[in-house]
DNA sequence: CAGGTGAGTTGGATTTTCCGACTGACAAGG
DNA sequence: CCTTGTCAGTCGGAAAATCCAACTCACCTG
């Protein structure tokens, strides 16, 4: 028999979608990577519906993405703000940005979202851990 | 009046999110960075429903990401590779596995997936484009 | 008091997902 | 020839998620 087995490999990108790995939930990230803390301003600058919206951030900050910052007691609300770890999605959000600019036709270009001090716009790279050359991306080679 | 509008920011983010933005599409993508091109293995190393997936691959196709390559002629089959373009999300695909390795509790780190010549892990970092330095993911300061 | 803001929640219709089974084309073994 | 197996999907139906407008609650402001 045998049955033709479905394994999934162990992955942490696996891991890393549970928690970001869905639209409303990058585009809420961005938002506050903009300096959007509330909720009312996510949903207007994202689209989102409310109560998608709702539970995404629930559950990013259940990932430890996102902290709840309270800026009025009474009524009680709170600002969503990035945590270390949401800050380290600053490469991956930046990747995708830059890759939608490139490659998606009709994309906005937007304002660049970040600059160097230098002036220059900033990219996501690949580079090396030890020996912090930059590294090309290539996969298997063809 | 005025009800709260609702604008969504024009965002190449946005455009990105609609061609890889879901889960099945990073991890397929995956599978081909590491060398799977076919369905059945996409579908063995991913655990994702074969009529999903088959729709992911779909929308990867024509969003420029993937290319169908013919390997059989009778019966008539073809493999993914990877576009110009969908080398290009390497950056952010690493960025979202060392993300997933470094903060999600209980991912697993399974092989390094790249390795520098060097022979140190690669990693997603944010460079500047013009001078080239690596910027720190610092945004608007808390 | 009327109106507005902020942060959600609720109900219900619509879409997607998921899952197992199925198809069609072929190859290999007995 | 007949059975089994592989590959790349497709199909049908149940289950879950999404979308949307409207609603709530708790205030604040004029």
């Amino acid at each position: 028999m045998a049955k033709r087995e479905v394994n999934p490999r162990e992955c942490s990108l696996a891991s890393a979608l549970n928690v970001v790995g869905e639209r409303w939930s990058l585009l809420a990230l961005r938002e506050v990577f903009y300096g959007v803390h509330r909720f009312d301003g996510i949903v207007r600058n994202t689209g989102a519906p409310r109560d998608v919206l709702a539970a995404r951030l629930r559950t990013l900050v259940d990932g430890g993405v996102l902290r709840r910052v309270r800026y009025s007691e009474r009524p009680p609300r709170d600002e969503y703000h990035l945590t270390e770890a949401g800050r380290e999605l600053a490469p991956a959000l930046l990747g995708l940005m830059r890759w939608g600019m490139r490659w998606v036709p009709g994309a906005p270009a937007g304002p660049t979202p970040f600059t160097h001090d230098c002036g220059g716009a900033l990219d996501a790279a690949i580079v090396c851990t030890s020996c912090g050359e930059t590294a090309p991306p290539e996969p298997d080679a063809e």
